[in-house]
DNA sequence: TCTGGGGTCCTAGGACCC
DNA sequence: TCTGGGGTCCTAGGACCC
């Protein structure tokens, strides 16, 4: 079995460079919500030795100091380049999983003249197309394939498409033994601390690890990993679309809030996204969380954290919504505390098809609920987001997050729509 | 002094991913 | 001053049952 990752390279920085050419060659970094975190870096950018998810106000004096130019995220724009990458990877593979943004599987198995020969093909065929960079790694499991892109982006031999079949034994086990443990899908910081103290510090010497002893000392996760290193599939392919298992919206706040009032309006606010997700995924919840918190890197200030929920009989109405995430917070707000984040999930998910009849619920209501809610949606599609809104969301959101510089939605507004200017 | 054993379900929290 | 958002899975421990 040929399993392929192929997986976009420094993908939002790709992304922006691809509209704004004068971009390209410097060093760029993309900033998370709020402009918080550095979540892309463009080459120039590592090379400086800006680290993933860096909090970028620690990095203003290099910034300065190299001309890094930082952008603000620009999902509509993202999502959307990301859509046509993966129509296009559909194409090579009638077996796909689409596992993030920038990622997807595909099983090449019997991909003639050769896997490594497709995955080529699908290198150039996007950067014609789409005009961004990816890297292709080919092995018999999910693991190895995922390593097996690591060195497709980082050894230049391998052309940025690495088929570990290709290689004997022993020089994938080189490879491997060159490789910190880190670096495996799955094993985060924690993990590889605990690893390297127990004389586990490459990729190789887990790999020789004894798969029980693993789920003993550490869990059953790490041992499906260890199996996977050693080409026994444990991880399959979802190939068809997984129902979510919660859907949630939170956002920190571009200052620290006090009162209540200003947190109403976010809660209800994020109620609403939540529950637009919940129908465009023609769901229903019963569940709806709200929670709140304090900056927890604020160390001066007191610290308070706290969650509640509230069952619902299966909806999809954002007044219903709103109305149960609200009652939450005024159970959970606390006076005396700077508030930084707040968040609402909506959890115990159903499909809207088995919606069960409440026998306090005139089924009236429920038509004329689905009804509403169908012509809200319509409307903010087609004018804009917040056009109809709830009063609760309140009109003038100061507490709404920092996106200083967002690029153009180029492809996804036509008021923003890019075009192609001579010279 | 010695206080069953085996099972299920739920929740909170940790760790990880991108 | 400024430290993301949206997910998943696993585990431990408590409550409860017979």
């Amino acid at each position: 079995m040929s399993l392929a990752l192929i997986d976009c390279n420094n993908f939002y920085a790709s992304c922006e460079q691809l509209f704004n050419p004068a971009l390209r060659g410097s060093p760029l970094v993309v900033l998370s919500n709020n402009d918080g975190c550095v979540v892309a870096r463009s080459a120039e950018a590592k090379q400086l030795g800006i680290a993933m998810a860096a909090p970028w106000h620690t990095l203003k004096e290099l910034a300065t100091r190299h001309k890094v130019i930082a952008l603000s995220s620009n999902y509509a724009l993202y999502g959307d380049m990301s859509e046509r990458v993966m129509r296009v990877l559909s194409t090579f593979s009638p077996v796909q999983e689409v596992y993030s943004i920038d990622e997807c599987f595909l099983d090449l198995t019997g991909a003639k003249p050769s896997p490594r020969a497709c995955g080529l093909k699908i290198r150039h065929t996007i950067y014609r197309l789409l005009g961004l960079p990816v890297c292709v790694g080919i092995a018999s499991t999910k693991t190895l394939a995922k390593l097996a892109n690591h060195y497709a982006k980082k050894r230049e031999a391998f052309q940025g498409v690495c088929d570990l079949a290709e290689l004997s034994l022993g020089e994938v086990d080189r490879l491997l033994g060159e490789t910190p443990v880190g670096e495996i899908w799955g094993v985060g910081t924690r993990l590889a601390e605990r690893l390297s103290s127990s004389g586990m510090r490459n990729v190789l010497e887990l790999k020789r690890a004894a798969p029980t002893r693993i789920r003993t000392r550490f869990n059953v996760s790490l041992e499906r990993t260890v199996r996977e290193l050693n080409g026994e599939r444990c991880l399959a392919l979802q190939t068809s679309h997984v129902q979510r298992k919660q859907i949630l919206c939170s956002r920190s706040f571009n200052q620290l809030i006090k009162v209540i009032s200003p947190l109403e309006e976010a809660v209800a606010a994020y109620a609403t996204r939540a529950a637009e997700k919940l129908r465009a995924q023609r769901l229903l919840t019963t569940c709806v969380v709200t929670f709140v918190r304090t900056n927890p890197f604020r160390t001066d200030l007191p610290q308070y954290e706290k969650s509640t929920s509230t069952c619902l009989a299966a909806t999809n109405d954002t007044r219903l919504i709103a109305q149960a995430a609200l009652q939450g917070l005024r159970d959970i707000f606390r006076e005396g505390f700077g508030y930084q984040k707040a968040g609402v999930i909506l959890s115990h998910l159903v499909s809207d098809h088995q919606r069960q009849a409440d026998l306090f619920e005139q089924s009236q209501n429920v038509e004329r609920s689905d009804a509403l809610m169908a012509a809200m949606d319509r409307i903010n599609q087609s004018m804009g987001s917040g056009t109809v809104k709830l009063l609760a969301e309140g009109c003038d959101p100061r507490w709404a997050m920092r996106s200083q510089n967002r690029s153009p939605r180029y492809t996804t507004r036509l008021e923003e729509v890019a075009v192609a200017t001579a010279g």
